[in-house]
RNA sequence: AUGCAUGAUAGC
């Protein structure tokens, strides 16, 4: 047992979620027990890959078992965490009563999962609910706690009363973290509400939160959104001042927002830089650069910038696609732009809804109203879900064609709810 | 060392 045991904790740790779980199968295979500590383990990783249902499993073999291997209420955060991350929001809720059931008594850490689950699925009000019944069971929030609620405020764009959150849990003697401030400072960003997000900056200093680079992060990006591009870049040099080191989502931030500013110089020294502290770039460097290359009208370069992803191994994905089909059609290369997505559907790749939109659109922009409208079915038919914005392209285009009694009819079918 | 909170890119 011994053995199994050293073999599998390492397996969890290297996300070897599929070895760890036939590794546990032996070992209960062979007789021996293991122990809900290890069950757990595996629990947890199968969860981080997504395969809840194994997990679940695992779960209801630790139950058939009895009394050797009891699910504790570890194993039901795990469970809840997995499932709430996949948006089973149902599943999750019927567990949590299956645990209530069988007398687990939830835990500050078991709300904190729920809580945490609730806000990023936008039920910020439920989460809040059970915040209560926490206290009414005695238990404390914690830091965490209320940083997950705060957070969901925060992204929800109510930053006011994320604020007053704030005020509360300091009121309550709940020392806020450096995590604490990054959400509220990443929610005024996103609002662009910089002045207010850059006091928060010196307040989380004075409080001995020390920024990091999830607080720099976001603050460059609502500069560089804000066509502040020098205040991020003054960022960029007071975040190394600091001795922080940026990583490739810092970097890739100021380098998307000089791309959308046509600064591309700018945006390949901070390239230059990346490589010199051994940062490697990722498909969101890549895409941001293409797109940047494509607006400024050098195609070749973008196409540069695409073929050295994938000799750093990076995989283009739909982002990068839809960056490269918008940008062709956007420069009036439309055939280019169809054959490039005939040859994707050849090799088996999937383009993505928004290239399909984008081709639509510079199709119906052209007057080519019919191929637009074939483009429709061959979504349909690869099972890409059409959006809102496909159906107002469309519908854009049949009024250029003059037919607005067909878009008019597009509308009535109600397959899209028009914004 | 069995579980919890924060950051980036594309289309009308």
């Amino acid at each position: 047992a011994d053995t199994y045991t050293c073999l599998i904790y390492p397996l969890c740790k290297a996300r070897e979620a599929d070895k760890a779980k036939n590794i546990l199968q032996e070992m209960k295979f062979r007789g021996f027990r293991g122990s809900t500590r290890l069950h757990n383990a595996v629990i947890c990783v199968l969860c981080k890959s997504k395969k809840v249902n194994d997990a679940v499993g695992i779960y209801r073999e630790m139950l058939r078992e009895e009394e050797e291997n009891i699910p504790d209420i570890v194993t039901y955060s795990h469970l809840i965490q997995g499932m709430c991350k996949l948006k089973m929001v149902d599943e999750a809720s019927r567990l949590r009563e299956e645990m209530k059931q069988r007398g687990k008594m939830m835990d500050v850490v078991s709300y904190n999962v729920l809580i945490h689950a609730l806000c990023v699925t936008n039920r910020v009000d439920v989460a809040r609910g059970l915040l209560e019944e926490m206290v009414m069971n005695s238990l404390t929030p914690t830091v965490v706690t209320y940083t997950a609620l705060l957070d969901g405020l925060s992204k929800g764009g109510k930053v006011d009363e994320a604020l007053k959150f704030l005020r509360r849990m300091i009121e309550r003697d709940c020392l806020p973290s450096v995590v604490t401030y990054n959400s509220l400072v990443n929610g005024f960003c996103k609002l662009n509400r910089m002045d207010e997000a850059s006091s928060l900056l010196a307040e989380m200093s004075n409080r001995g939160c020390m920024p990091d680079i999830f607080t720099y992060t976001p603050l460059i990006w609502g500069f560089c959104k804000k066509g502040k591009l020098n205040d991020g870049l003054r960022l960029m040099e007071e975040l190394s001042h600091k001795n922080l080191v940026a990583d490739v989502v810092t970097y890739s931030v100021i380098i998307d927002g000089l791309c959308k500013e046509s600064r591309l110089d700018e945006a390949s020294s901070f390239m230059e830089e990346m490589r010199e502290k051994d940062c490697l770039p990722n498909v969101v460097t890549f895409n941001s650069l293409i797109e940047g290359y494509l607006k400024a009208g050098k195609i070749h370069a973008a196409v540069e910038q695409f073929d050295k992803m994938a000799k750093l191994g990076c995989t283009p994905d739909a982002f990068t696609y839809s960056t490269l089909l918008n940008g062709f059609c956007k420069m009036g290369k439309l055939n280019e732009a169809c054959h490039m997505l005939n040859e994707m559907s050849a090799k088996g790749l999937v383009p993505g809804i928004v290239a399909f939109t984008c081709v639509m659109d510079g199709l119906s922009k052209e007057g080519r109203i019919q191929e637009a409208e074939d483009l429709l079915d061959e979504m349909l038919r690869m099972k890409c879900e059409p959006t809102v914005y496909t159906y107002n392209t469309l519908m854009n285009g049949l009024c250029i064609a003059n037919r607005i009694e067909d878009a008019q009819k597009l509308l009535a079918e109600k397959k899209f709810s028009p914004n």
